[in-house]
DNA sequence: CGAGTGATGTCAGTCCATGACATCACTATA
DNA sequence: TATAGTGATGTCATGGACTGACATCACTCG
């Protein structure tokens, strides 16, 4: 047997949800969560930066996929189409785990301050999509235009998509989204 | 003369952002801001919820504006207009205040914190937007896009206009992000 | 003139967050 | 196989954000 329960980050993750989940963000202490996962206060703050992060961890690896999604698109799509793409190649990451995003953001909805932080977290992805953008030679102002109009959709789409009671196609409400902005602009 | 100095809420407005840029938002401390003020810890905490609210207090009647001006907007106009109009309407308000929005913005870039509440504020914004486009007979989701479009244009805008040396015109900025938004969506 | 009223102060307490240092199973290597 | 790391975790101390309860006292109003 060795030394350490293994994956200690996975049970601070899992204890800190069932506790936001049963009695709110602001009453479940950061030393309770460790101890429901074995371990100390101060392991807890070497793993995530603050009381909010451990929520969001889980995403780094999203925007990853993004910037490689759009760096590896072919030199003929347009930027928002690469976006698009990005946006796509994500859509079987949520779609694994529907139950885990509605417990997720209920909790999220119900407090200010992890609001924030998720805005935090999409504008961190709006920013990565703008520079992998660049990268394949757009220009600044249009790279960061491009990404944000492809998270406002993800976002709208994500929103109803996890609010939804059964399972819709999530692919199918981002391209809606798109579809939607391309009509209001278009219209003015 | 009375028994309080007037303005207790200016007072540690201009006191937080004057330490703020002298020692970095970490650096500073609610005590000294408020002896700064002349005040307490513990009236700062009456004023402003948090250590970051005190930079985005003045923002709050930017929102009526905005609602205001897409309720009396024409009703020939299209969502994407009224979005604009009301934009279009805070102008004078940032123009009168270069210097400050300046000195605000350096502060805020220079911490992740800060930055999240910007965004959490933006997004109060969209939301208002939104809520005021739907009294006016637009559907919901269209509302929301919208609204979220005329943020990304103007927050685009705003910061090219923040950072320019020399002083440009913020109406002239938001329309060529709106027309560039247009461009990138139909070329889709 | 006495009873509010409301802005501010005082005080005690909780929790978040971090730095410094200790522990000790495990590993590598001489 | 002895020994010197190594790294995940624990312990302790501290500071600062935020909150609730209660005190103060110039001013106002009847």
């Amino acid at each position: 047997m060795s030394r350490w329960k293994p994956d200690a980050r996975g049970r601070l993750e899992q204890a800190a949800l069932e506790l936001y989940r049963e009695r709110g963000f602001d009453q479940a202490t950061v030393t309770e969560i460790a101890e429901r996962a074995g371990l100390t206060e101060r392991t807890f703050f070497r793993y995530f930066a603050d009381k909010r992060e451990v929520l969001f961890w889980g995403q780094s690896h999203l925007l990853e996929l993004y910037v490689n999604t759009i760096a590896n698109a072919p030199a003929s799509a347009s930027p928002i189409e690469m976006v698009a793409a990005a946006l796509e190649a994500a859509v079987p990451i949520f779609e694994e785990r529907h139950e885990l995003a509605q417990q997720r953001q209920a909790v999220i909805d119900a407090h200010r301050g992890l609001q924030e932080r998720e805005l935090l977290k999409r504008n961190a992805l709006a920013a990565a999509m703008a520079n992998a953008l660049r990268q394949r030679g757009v220009s600044d102002t249009i790279a960061r235009l491009a990404a944000e109009i492809g998270v406002i959709a993800f976002t709208t789409a994500y929103a109803r998509w996890v609010s939804a009671p059964s399972e819709q196609d999530l692919s199918r409400l981002i391209r809606e989204s798109l579809d939607q902005i391309k009509a209001i602009t278009a219209g003015a």
